[in-house]
Order: structure tokens, then sequence, then C-alpha cells
RNA sequence: GAUCCUGUAGCUCAGCUGGAUAGAGCGUCCGCCUCCUAAGCGGAAGGUCAGCAGUUCGAAUCUGCUCAGGAUCACCA
């Protein structure tokens, strides 16, 4: 709604410097923002039509204030070399507040991505150990980004592919084999994941007690019991390749261990997917696709058997698509799956949300397979994230420096409840427990969302996720205190029976900026919908929450000069917390009504 | 070596489709609970926007080069 009301301005200074120019072909006119509200809404520079003019571009600025009569509302204030304009914001502000109230959940949806089947993969995680920081980050963005889709009208389809077979799959099975003794996640009491990881972990420590006792004696390995850890896991992935039932059996058991484990992790971390692929399906996908290239003649058979394809045309060296002994790798594999998606559930766009090291890797597959011939390739997209890192640089498993997305998540939640104890608040917002879960989850979310996807970030255990300053917690409390007003507003709700809300006394700055901020939520949910970013609506939601902090501390809201002042102040909050849920939802902060 | 990404306050990050005095949080220092939740509010200190050049009336923003950091360039996944 602000920027219809900045283009109508535009417009209108535009008719009127052509005039002013005689001449229609002028630069167009730019919008920015005075550096002070109380300088106005809208900045138009008016530097550009200095030559064209000969004139000072302040002369300009004042001529066309004064020349400009059929305007729309609101008021030019020409200040130096800048055209500025103050909206008549509080003519706008019965307008927001009526379309915040009748659109409710769905304020800030459009429907610019009607009728679009978009399917978006995210997560996929090796069913050998438990999330970490980094899978978070992957998680909280595809699930954030794919509600900012659904807020474009777009369908979504959002598609998690398993990683639950391969050599480092074979490793954990091998070593609870070998050293399980038949113990299970609920013989010890541990989540399914993270006792698969337990052995993950423990064929790392066998290995290096193979390769310390090698060095000690290196004629061991000709003892006939000597076994070779990483031989004897590439045995099994064969075994498992060739079904044998045994090794069938122990992956299926360890798998469904590793899966219950990382759902329960995905159900606290509010992530949820509408279709999973497995890799135990998929991996030999993609060589028929590779054949079909070699008949269109894209792709090229080599002396030695393998088939590979020419990047030249994109700047890269060839790239290998079918193995000398025809087995298929990671990129026909991906080849594969792709055309299966898109048989599956004809998508008109497929987003990948994998980190940045795959970009080579994403633009190979783009391109192979839009020489295949699928118009579909166009509309792929590889949304790339950063690393997270630790400050002492990056998380190494071997080190133990991973950060653990269930203890995280736990450890956060502590927090949050000693805060809640700490200020007496247990009374107040009924589940204490559930309450510092929501918490938590929220500081987590906001704190991996509000960075720009691309960019690294830095993870410092000890002080990165706070829950004061800008942060998740800080948006929850803010929405927490408005929705505490409201409940109030009801309880005495008949001594405002017969008092009309007027948007017209909406007057001082902070009221103006929030209706701005009502006002330009539509356009932030665009912006971030358009560049898959998130951490757009984590700077609008924290923008509007700082202001309604200030504008709380000054100003009554249940307890203004009248009635009618008070009755408008609750609509503008009302509309104001009906926008951070609506913001909330699309960027995983839950919605607390106390803290 | 090549390609891609990044470099903004002590730290973590906004701002980047060029526009006025470059913003926030954390941390430091100083204030504010008789008042709708102090997980809050206000104030102070803190900057060669990595560097150099270019384009422009105007550059943190665009271009080039340099420097620094990261990632990738497997018949691994």
């Amino acid at each position: 709604m602000l920027n219809e009301l900045k283009n109508s301005w535009k417009d209108a200074i535009e008719k009127e410097l052509r005039s002013y120019l005689s001449t229609d072909d002028i630069p167009a006119l730019t919008i920015g923002l005075p550096p002070r509200s109380d300088m106005g809404d809208a900045a138009f520079p008016m530097f550009p039509y200095s030559k064209l003019a000969h004139k000072a571009p302040a002369v300009i600025a004042s001529d066309i204030a004064a020349r400009l009569t059929d305007h729309p509302e609101g008021e030019m204030l020409p200040s130096g070399p800048y055209l500025n304009v103050r909206f008549d914001i509080p003519a706008l502000a019965d307008k927001v507040m009526d379309r915040v109230e009748s659109e409710g959940s769905l304020y800030g949806t459009n429907q610019s991505g009607k009728g679009r089947k978009i399917m978006i993969e995210f997560s996929c995680p090796n069913t050998n150990k438990p999330l970490h920081l980094g899978h978070m980050r992957n998680d909280s963005l595809g699930q954030s980004v794919s509600e900012l889709l659904k807020a474009t009208g777009a369908e979504v389809m959002k598609v998690n592919l398993i990683n639950n077979r391969g050599v480092h799959i074979s490793k954990s099975m091998l070593a609870y084999k070998l050293f399980g003794n038949g113990e299970t996640p609920e013989s010890t009491g541990e989540k399914g994941d993270h006792f698969v990881g337990r052995y993950y972990v423990r064929f790392a420590a066998w290995e290096k007690e193979v390769a310390g006792a090698k060095e000690k004696d290196p004629s061991i390995v000709s003892d006939p019991s000597f076994v070779d850890p990483d031989e004897a896991a590439q045995a099994m992935l064969r075994d498992w390749e060739a079904g044998d039932p045994e090794v069938r059996a122990l992956w299926e058991k360890m798998n469904k261990w590793t899966l219950d484990g990382l759902f329960e992790s995905y159900r606290n971390m509010g992530i949820s997917f509408d279709k999973l692929y497995y890799e135990s399906d998929t991996y030999r996908l993609g060589r028929g696709e590779v054949m079909r290239g070699l008949d269109l003649g894209v792709f090229k058979k080599e002396e030695d058997g393998s088939v590979q394809v020419d990047l030249a045309p994109i700047g890269l060296d060839k790239k290998v698509l079918l193995r000398r002994d025809g087995t298929t790798l990671y990129i026909t594999q991906d080849i594969g799956t792709a055309v299966r998606r898109h048989e599956d559930w004809p998508f008109d766009s497929l987003i990948y949300v994998v980190a940045s090291e795959q970009n080579y890797h994403f633009k190979v597959l783009f391109y192979v397979l839009g020489l295949l011939g699928y118009e579909w390739a166009e509309e792929l997209h590889h949304l790339a994230y950063g690393m997270v890192n630790l400050p002492e640089g990056k998380m190494k498993s071997r080190e133990g420096t991973v950060v653990d997305a269930d203890d995280l998540l736990s450890e956060l939640s502590v927090l949050a409840r000693n805060e809640i104890i700490e200020k007496g608040r247990e009374n107040e917002v009924g589940d204490v427990d559930e309450t510092a879960r929501k918490i938590a989850l929220g500081a987590l979310n906001y704190y991996l969302l509000q960075v720009q996807p691309m960019r690294d970030m830095i993870f410092n255990p000890k002080e990165s996720i706070s829950f004061s300053g800008n942060t998740g917690p800080y948006l929850q409390y803010t929405a927490a205190r408005i929705s505490s007003i409201l409940r109030k507003f009801e309880v005495s709700k008949e001594e405002f029976s017969g008092v009309e809300s007027d948007g017209r006394l909406l007057v001082n700055e902070d009221e103006k900026t929030l209706v701005k901020a009502l006002a330009d939520f539509p356009e932030a949910v665009r912006k971030a919908a358009d560049t898959f970013d998130p951490s757009v609506i984590c700077t609008a939601l924290y923008d509007a929450a700082k202001t309604f902090s200030h504008y709380y501390h000054d100003n009554q809201i249940l307890k203004a000069d009248t009635k009618e002042l008070s009755l408008t102040r609750i609509r503008l909050v009302s509309a104001l917390l009906t926008m951070m849920k609506n913001g909330f939802a699309l960027i995983g902060i839950p919605y607390l009504e106390s803290m």
C-alpha cells in the first residue's frame, strides 16, 4: 500500500517534470528515504534534471513543489536539492487497519505465484548421525522459504532426500555389528540418531586402533584374523547392494532408529516435509538419461568406456557422468532424481537448498539437464547458503566441536526456563517447559535466518544466542506485550461501547512509523520470497517491534487522553500483532500470548 | 593455477536496483520500574565501509586491479 502511494507521487512528479522541462525524455525519477522521518516519507532527488533545466537542483525542487497542484494526498517539503513528500499517513491508517483486519492471517500474502508449482528440497540428512547446527541452518532456511513461497500463492511441495545408503552408512552398521552387543536405543535410553551416531564415531575409533596396531606391528596384516575397517565397510556395502538378507535387516533396523530420531528433531524444530525420497531408491537412477544423452549426441563415450559431457560452453572442463564400469555417480543420480521428481509432480520450479560448497555441482547439473532437452531446467535454482563456523574455525566432528542440534535446543530451553523463573513468570506463562522450548526455538530460528543466506556466519556457543536485543525472544516478547494489552482491553470492552476509532488521530511519529510498517509488510514478504531471503522478514519485524517498544514506553494505549484515541491505538497495535504473527509463521518463530 | 563467495564499530550483523549526517544488537559506561510485562526504554563512547583507481552532479553501493579470508575445480557423496 505504501508502494502504491510512492508510485502515484512519483508519477505525478515525473509528469510535472516533463512539462517543466518541456520534454518527454527525462531520466527516471528515483525514490529515496529522507534521513529523518520528520523530513517526510519519501525523497525525490532533483540532481539528474539540473543539466536539462540549466538550473540548480534546489531551484527545481521548489519550482516543482510550487507548480504541482494536482497531486495525491500529502504535502511537499522541498529540502535543498530534494523534493520531499510527507504522505497523509493518518488518512492511510484506516485503510491499512481495515485491510489487516479483513485479511487477518493472510495479511502480507500476495498472488504473484498463483498457479505455480514449486518443489523445494532441503535437509537431506545422512542416516548415520544426528543433526548439527549446519543442518539446522539448512532446515530453517528451507522451511522458511517454503512458507514465503506459499505466501505468494504458489503450491509448494517440500521434499527431503534421505541419504540412507553408502559406505558411511555401512561404517556405523559395521561398528554396531562388531561392538553393539545387541544393545538398542530402547535398552540404553538414547535417541535413535544419537545411538547410531555413537557407532559411527566408534567406527572411527576402531579405524584408529587398527592403524595404531599396524604401525606397531606391520605383520598383523597377514594374520588371518586381521580385519581392515575400510575394506570391511566396503564389503558390507557390496553385500547391501547384492541384497544380503542379514545386512539388509541390520540396515532396515538401524535406519529406522536414526530416522525416528531425526524426525523427532524435525518435530521439535517445527520442520515438516510433504514427500520423502530415499537414496536407496534413487541411487541407480540416471543411467537411462545418460544413455539418452548419448543418443542425442550431447554426451560422449570415451575410449575407456566412461561417458562424459563437455562443459566448455559454460567455461568448465569435462565431467564424467557414467563410470567406466557403467555405474552411476552422484551427479548421475541427481539427474535421474530430478527427472523422476518432475514425473512425480510436474513442477514449474525446483529449488535445492544446499550449502554453497556445491555451487559447482549444481551448475553442472542444471546445464546437463538443459542439454537433455528438459525445458524446466531453466527453472531450477540452487539456494546456496554459507557455512556456520565457530570462532576457532570450522566445526569438526573429529575434534568433537560439532554443535549438536538437539543439545543446542535443549540447552537453550534450559536457559529460557531459567529466565522465566528468574523473572517470576511461571504462573503467567502457563506451561513453563513448553514456553521455554518455544522461546529457544524462536531464538534459534531468528539467529539462523537474520543473516543473508549466502554469507558464512560465525556461531559462538557461549554468547551467540541471547534472548535480548535483536533476537527472536525480543520479537516474541513484543508480541506478548501487545497480546497482554489486548486481553486487558477485552475485559474492559464495555467502557468503549459507542466509541468510534479514527485513524486520523494517529499523528505522533511512532504511530505513523507503525502505520507505514504495516502498509509495507506485504512488500517485505514479496521481496523475501522473490530473493529467497527470510532475513528481509527478520529486519521488517525487528524494526516494527523496536518502534512499538519505544511507542509503548512513551504512550498509554488503554488509558490515552480520550476513549477514541485509546480505541484507535488498540486497533493499531492489534493490527501490528497480526502482522507480527504472520511474520513469525514465515520465519519459524512461535507466537506466545504470554512470556 | 582457475572459478565463485565474502571483507562495514571491539564482536555478531543490517544497509548494496548509486542520493542528505553509514545503522542495529552484543559488549563498555551513565540513567529509567507508584505507570498497559525492565526479555524493556533513553543516553554516551566506538567507523579510512579492506586498499587503490575509474564511471558519475553524487559511490559502502557500479566497474577494474590489489590485498585478506572461505569454498570449489574426483570415474567420493
